[in-house]
RNA sequence: GGGCGCUUAGCUCAGUUGGUUAGAGCAUCUGCCUUACAAGCAGAGGGUCGGGGGUUCGAGUCCCUCAGCGCCCA
């Protein structure tokens, strides 16, 4: 036997060390050769900027722990890692940088601020793959991938050079969501619509010829500079003698522009009357579109006022905000401001830095995504991808059946370049995968490439199989591709999730993987989202410092739930940081007991009772947890591992088995260690996948023939039939356990000291009439009984001993000489009995029922009778008890 | 306005297709330093499952309705 190396838990001193030696070894590789069947999962790519926070550390313990499950169960893992390249949180992170040497990136210019980027993110790129190997993640780290790798920018163009060739991306002056501060367009779901105070402008634009007036109402008085035209609901009565095409003056600008009629206005809403302004307004631009309005913009991209803001440029270089301010106010000096309401409404901003948005018409690119969502949504509706928890589909297809064009250009010098270049002699658009030397049309060699770049949820749409190698024909495509599941956050669910199924379905004929995964977002305490403004961020580094990898991955295993949000206590950490050195001093127990244990076979013939109990135990823990994490039931799991090694293992086998440790060497002495080394082997895999680092460290410590090099290489324990004893074995150590709780408990209520050995009365019925005898050393051991009478005497206090179900197997007592405070004993009994006597009358009833008793099964009546029968034998032995207590 | 979800013990949450007296962890209380672990051991108390109605022999679970909370999309 070897020696144990364990002393006392110190998680710091082992967790790096066991990472690093997993990693020599080359276990994280996947082999694209291997006869094993293959399991792969691609990462969620966090952004390159981005640090560890409690979002990752759940989403990438979840995935480790089916990664390390899947490898004991046989498959060829692949757990490929990687980053996003997020382009404008990026590109704002350099800017900033830019900013502390006084500088901008236009003074550096593109090539070279894109160099900086990439210096940058060379330097700190790599930060949080680093905190993810802290974490333990088995990530097969030779095929990391960035999104805006050699081959994976490959992909990009490749797809977008065939959806442009399939007429499926089209380029147009459109109104988009506009942010101001980051320069460029955003998606529409980029942007997040919040409810403010804000206020109902109304305000009169007089008729061109003097016979008074026409009332409008707006939220952004300041956009009335570029009105094209009032419209009114043609059905409107209100309206019905105004004809169309009747001029009214805009104020501030002398423009006159005319009123037309669209069933778009509401006659509801307002005073039924809109101003259209088609640059500013999403609305406005279709209705201005229908009715050919011109499209007078009067912002600059930064959101401040144009020259064509006002008479003679009169609002030109304010901001919008101010404008609109400066704009009431002269409104209100000549009498055109009717008057101002308060008006709750949702205004949008931009989710990256929370600025205002502003509907803006500029020339981007798209994709014509119905095509594309069309399979999507059939994929799921199949069944073919899966979603868990399942309801999200709804909100899935509730996205995709109303999905709107995707604005995929950004105004971004960081990202993929749009593949795609301009003739200045006969202005077609040249779109090629490689860099054209003319214009495809006229040969001509007056040709620039589109400044922009692509949104960056374009290339992590690819991902799956970009990262695989494609458009080349990998042999790790063929082997990995469709992934076997998706381990994400439903916040990224239209993002990323629906945006893989399409690009997936399209360009590999199959959908990228067919289960998704859901996880949970972690919140603080409170279930509330963690952000630097609120200043409640944990740091999971932090936590990992103060309690070990091992307890923060317990943790958010034992959190999820699959509900939305899930709350972070530091308090439940702590206390899994228990259960490690619970699990680490057991082994440091059972391993320093195996001392000159001879391997031998566990026949079931040579097994005893406790024996036979917990090799079932672990038995069924195997085949419960393979149901748990096949089936994505995290908190399960963990509540299932907890249970089984905690309470079966340490606080019921292991104290059991020191009766026969103590004894002299023996056969049975023998058998008792090879089920400690058994059990605790088995526990030891099992929980490996959700605390790797200190199985390893006991793993490697275990003293045993056969071991292999690492825990790692272990299998799965399966289930197997031959330790599924017989029911009637396993009741009967229930039923051993029930009598020792049972005396336990009345020492517990009548306050004897543990210390106190105290002398029993036991009398079991039917098949346990001689279980004092066939199991005196562990009774009298695990509930301190010092001897035991089968005579009940006086000042005795004696309860029922119950299995489950109520039934009542035999009786227990203790002599009431060793109660101390008595009237509190008394009194708590007395509350019982009234309880009881409640559940009583509600059988009672229940039985005295014409209805039930007619109709329910005969199963049913016989559990009442039953259920009825145990309330009065309770309640009888109660009394007893208080009688005996007062004596 | 449309959609999704939530409401179970003091707190955070489990609870499969309806079926024993609704569970866990933490917290609280009691008694213990019993030789792996006081980061521990043995017990206890605590819930009319958001309100109301319905289906059923039987509802935390299914249906309707009301209320509150949260999120997503317009």
């Amino acid at each position: 036997m070897e020696e144990s190396t364990l002393d006392k838990y110190v998680p710091l001193e082992i967790e790096d060390k066991w990472y690093g030696f997993w990693s020599d070894k080359g276990y994280f590789k996947a082999d694209n050769t291997s006869a094993k069947p293959p399991f792969s999962i691609v990462i969620p790519p966090p952004n390159v900027t981005g640090s560890l926070h409690m979002g990752h550390a759940l989403n990438n313990t979840l995935q480790d722990t089916i990664a390390r499950y899947k490898r004991a169960k046989g498959f060829n893992v692949l757990w490929l890692p990687g980053c996003d390249h997020a382009g404008i949180a990026t590109q704002n992170v350099v800017e900033r940088e830019l900013k502390k040497e006084g500088k901008k990136k236009a003074d550096l210019g593109r090539e070279e601020f894109v160099r900086r980027v990439w210096e940058w993110k060379e330097k700190y790129g790599a930060t949080i793959m680093m905190q993810l190997r802290k974490l333990g993640s088995s990530c097969d780290w030779s095929r990391e991938r960035f999104t805006m790798d050699e081959g994976l920018s490959e992909a990009v163009k490749e797809v977008f050079v065939r959806l442009y060739n399939e007429g499926l991306i089209y380029r147009g002056d459109y109104i988009v969501n506009w942010c101001p501060r980051c320069l460029t367009a955003i998606s529409d779901i980029e942007v997040t619509h919040k409810d403010i105070a804000g206020h109902f402008y109304h305000i009169r634009y007089p008729y061109a010829d003097g016979t008074g007036s026409i009332e409008v109402a707006t939220t952004r008085p300041e956009t009335m500079l570029g009105d094209s035209a009032v419209a009114v609901n043609p059905d409107d009565e209100r309206y019905k003698h105004i004809k169309e095409g009747t001029m009214v003056i805009l104020p501030e600008t002398g423009r006159q522009i005319p009123i037309i009629k669209d069933s778009y206005v509401d006659k509801e809403f307002g005073t039924g009357a809109v101003k259209i302004t088609p640059a500013h307004d999403p609305n406005d631009f279709e209705v201005g579109a229908r009715h050919k309005l011109p499209v007078i913009n009067v912002m600059h991209e930064n959101g401040k006022m144009n020259e064509k803001a006002g008479e003679n440029g009169k609002y030109s270089g304010m901001d919008r905000f101010e404008a609109r301010k400066k704009l009431v106010e002269t409104l209100k000096e000549q009498g055109y401001l009717v008057k101002i309401e308060d008006h709750k409404h949702a205004v949008g901003h931009c989710y990256r830095c929370e600025t205002i948005v502003e509907p803006y018409v500029s020339a981007q690119w798209f994709v014509r995504i119905k095509p594309l969502a069309d399979p999507a949504i059939r994929a799921v509706e199949d069944g073919t991808v899966k979603f868990t928890p399942d309801h999200w589909k709804k909100v899935y297809f509730e996205w995709m059946n109303n999905i709107k064009d995707w604005c995929i250009s950004r105004q971004l010098w960081w990202g993929h370049r749009i593949p795609a270049w301009y003739c200045k002699d006969c202005g077609h658009i040249t779109v090629s995968k490689t860099v054209p030397e003319k214009c495809e049309k006229c040969s001509g060699k007056n040709i620039r490439q589109d400044p922009d770049v692509l949104d960056t949820w374009f290339s992590s749409g690819l991902w799956p199989f970009s990262t695989l190698g494609w458009p080349e024909k990998t042999k790790d495509l063929a082997v990995f591709y469709p992934t076997s599941v998706l381990v994400t956050g439903w916040d990224i669910l239209f993002f990323w999730v629906a945006r893989m199924i399409m690009m997936g379905l399209k360009f590999m004929g199959k959908p990228p993987f067919y289960e998704v995964a859901i996880n949970s977002l972690v919140g603080d305490s409170e279930g509330k989202k963690m952000s630097k403004s609120k200043g409640n961020v944990i740091d999971p580094l932090d936590i990992m410092k103060t309690y070990s990898a091992d307890a923060l991955r317990f943790t958010m295993v034992s959190l999820e739930t699959q509900s939305r949000y899930i709350a972070f206590t530091e308090e439940r950490t702590k206390g899994y940081a228990g259960f490690m050195n619970k699990i680490f001093n057991a082994s440091k127990y059972t391993i320093s007991n195996l001392g000159g244990m001879t391997e031998v076979d566990l026949a079931a013939d040579k097994l005893k009772l406790p024996e036979k109990w917990i090799l079932s135990g672990v038995n069924a823990l195997s085949k419960k947890l393979t149901e748990y994490l096949d089936k994505y039931k995290f908190s399960e799991t963990a509540a299932e591992l907890y249970g089984f090694f905690w309470h079966d293992f340490c606080d019921w086998y292991i104290e059991m088995s020191k009766i026969e440790l103590m004894k002299e060497d023996s056969e049975y002495k023998n058998i008792v260690k090879n089920v400690l080394l058994k059990v605790l082997k088995d526990s030891l895999i099992m929980l490996h996948p959700v605390v790797p680092f200190v199985t390893e460290e006991i793993y490697q410590n275990l003293p045993m023939n056969g071991k292999k090099e690492s825990i790692m290489l272990e299998p799965w324990p399966e289930y197997s039939v031959r330790f599924n004893f017989a029911a009637e074995e396993l009741s009967e150590m229930d039923d051993l356990m029930s009598l020792i709780f049972r005396i336990r408990q009345l020492r517990g209520d009548l306050e004897i000291s543990p210390a106190d050995k105290v002398e029993a009365y036991v009398a079991m019925e039917g098949r346990r009439t001689d279980m004092t005898v066939k199991f005196a050393d562990i009774i009298q051991m695990l509930a301190k009984v010092s001897s035991f009478t089968g005579e009940p005497g006086d000042n005795r206090i004696i309860r029922p001993v119950t299995a489950a179900g109520n039934r009542e197997i035999g009786r227990a007592g203790i002599d009431t000489s060793a109660v101390k405070d008595r009237a509190k004993v008394i009194a708590n009994k007395e509350k019982k009995v009234s309880e009881i006597e409640k559940g009583i009358s509600a059988v009672k009833n229940k039985l005295s029922n014409p209805n039930f008793v007619n109709n329910a099964m005969k199963k049913s009546i016989d559990e009442e009778q039953a259920k009825l029968g145990n309330y009065e034998t309770d309640k009888k032995a109660l009394l007893d008890f208080i009688n005996d207590l007062k004596k």
